[in-house]
RNA sequence: GCCCUCAUGGUCAAGUGGUUAAGACACUAGCCUCUCACGCUGGAAUCAGGGGUUCAAUUCCCCUUGAGGGUACCA
């Protein structure tokens, strides 16, 4: 049988970290196993529909490069696919779901609902329409009335199932309540157009989020009434921001976009997310999507939620930013030289090959860099360092050595810089590493800098270096 | 309240009826080095608690505790 993963997320909002790992299981799981990935919009509540959501999610999939068999967008054998343009299916579906005895429709008011509940507003409906006979049904739909209809549950006995990743969930029908199936509105609850819609759409693996885990025996019960096969299942531990809250979308915690445009890599964020929850068993962490693709198994998969850990995510995506080739690197990074203080006024290309090793996430640039422009009177005590040997002396002397070797010096590319000031300490009896040290901190004022010596004097340019030599002579 | 589920360092995690209980992030010491970063080598840090079963329990069973979910005309 062909594997059919789907992705059904309800547009309420946008995409958040866990959504989409939970995307991304579907995506892989599907991929591995040469299937189907497909996508369905549940969007039967109209009352939490988020306008613009839908797109969010099309973009979302589509920059973290997951791609998508089935959709509203692409088509596909069984659409449609946006549950709202499905309602007539449903209604039919529920119609012969009455029929089967499997569900009844239900006249109930509002009040005698909430008469049923206790202070708490616990309480499960008494099936109290479900002994209307079929003429009093007809005559009542005809007069009108609302109604619902709700899925019939057995008294007695349970009913269970194996999940892929928990095992076998059992529960007991006397604590499951008789669902509304198909809302007064005529629309399904996803409590009836999921199984609908899984059914038709023939899925193989359901995989979702661990909220339904409990309420799948139920959904089992509406398969076994039409006497459909029932879909394997793989539930997901939550994605937790910390102890004890989940990542929610309210919140907007943990949003992919805001990660994207924080200077994230697409893949960073799907490669750190395919490891909350889930491992290859070998110990490798950083994976392509087709090593993704081909490591991803059930087995893997953990039974327990996982907090999400920003810091991990950022190491990861230093390590991506790294390997990126160099103006590849630069075109990712021009906006937030962009929008930096060295926008017209420092080559980007200098500054990136300083840069591309010192930053994790592309947003670490502006404040990375504004120490360039912020060169001003500064301690000599910064000079020091014990173990070079470097006290005021060596320092000034240094100075000294850097501004008479500069001055007649024309070529400003850090490897020709290198050379120069290298041979001029070791000609002056100072160790390289001295004078550079000095000239880094008489060119910049800063104890800790991105960048060596010659690579910010390359930056500054000839006429800047000297100024900024002068002036820290004139320090002394 | 009732039902379902989970529980290894701060975090992600591997793993087992007998192990020095992997690895990664973060933290930290040192090396490398024109500082920082990268890289390399170390360090500290974990089996929630209590009962069983067993020669032996982190591992199997029970209870407790903690946490998450469900108990909607939300998904």
């Amino acid at each position: 049988m062909e594997v059919r993963t789907r992705f059904a997320p309800s547009p309420t909002g946008f995409m958040h970290i866990g959504n989409l790992r939970t995307a991304l299981y579907a995506y892989l799981f599907a991929r591995h196993n040469n299937g189907k990935f497909i996508l369905r919009i549940e969007d039967t509540d109209q009352e939490r529909e988020v306008e613009g959501a839908v797109d969010v999610i099309y973009k979302t999939l589509e920059t973290a490069n997951m791609t998508v068999d089935e959709s509203p967008l692409v088509g596909g054998a069984y659409g449609p696919y946006i549950q709202s343009e499905r309602k007539q299916i449903y209604l039919d579906y529920a119609k012969k779901l009455v029929e089967l005895g499997g569900a009844y429709y239900c006249f109930c008011s509002k009040e005698r609902l909430e008469s049923l509940k206790d202070e708490n507003g616990i309480g499960k409906y008494d099936k109290h329409c479900l002994s209307l006979s079929k003429e009093e049904v007809e005559q009542k739909i005809t007069n009108g009335e609302p109604y619902v209809i709700r899925q019939n549950i057995p008294k007695k006995g349970l009913t269970s199932y194996e999940d892929l990743v928990f095992g076998t969930i059992e529960v007991d029908c006397a604590d499951l309540e008789d669902n509304i199936l198909l809302k007064s509105d005529g629309m399904p609850t996803y409590n009836f157009a999921n199984v609908i819609d899984d059914h038709l759409m023939k899925i193989s693996h359901v995989i979702r989020g661990s909220e339904y885990l409990s309420s799948t025996p139920k959904y089992n019960l509406i398969y076994e009434a039409f006497g459909w096969e029932i879909p394997k299942y793989m539930h997901l531990a939550p994605i937790m921001k910390d102890a004890t809250r989940k990542l929610s979308k309210r919140y907007g915690d943990a949003n992919f976009e805001d990660f994207i445009k924080k200077g994230y890599l697409p893949h960073a964020i799907i490669n750190y997310i395919a490891l909350l929850g889930w491992n290859p068993k070998n110990g490798q962490e950083k994976m392509t999507m087709d090593e993704l693709i081909s490591l991803f198994s059930v087995e893997g998969i953990n039974k327990s939620s996982s907090i999400f850990d920003e810091p991990k995510m950022r190491w990861l995506n230093g390590l991506y930013i790294n390997e990126l080739p160099f103006d590849e690197f630069l075109t990712l990074a021009k906006p937030y030289f962009d929008m930096s203080v060295i926008k017209d006024k420092y080559d980007y290309e200098k500054f990136g090959a300083v840069l591309q090793s010192r930053i994790d996430i592309f947003s670490d640039i502006p404040t990375m860099v504004e120490f360039i422009e912020d060169f001003k009177a500064y301690d000599l005590s910064l000079f020091e360092h014990k173990k070079m040997k470097i006290d005021k002396d060596v320092a000034l002397k240094a100075v000294d050595i850097a501004i008479d070797c500069l001055q007649k010096h024309d070529d400003f590319s850090n490897s020709s810089l290198y050379e120069v000031l290298s041979q001029a300490a070791i000609d002056n009896g100072l160790k390289k590493g001295q004078l550079l040290w000095c000239v880094r901190v008489a060119i910049t004022g800063y104890e800790q800098t991105p960048g060596g010596a010659t690579e910010l004097a390359s930056i500054l340019g000839k006429e800047e270096t000297l100024r900024r030599l002068e002036f820290s002579k004139s320090l002394f």
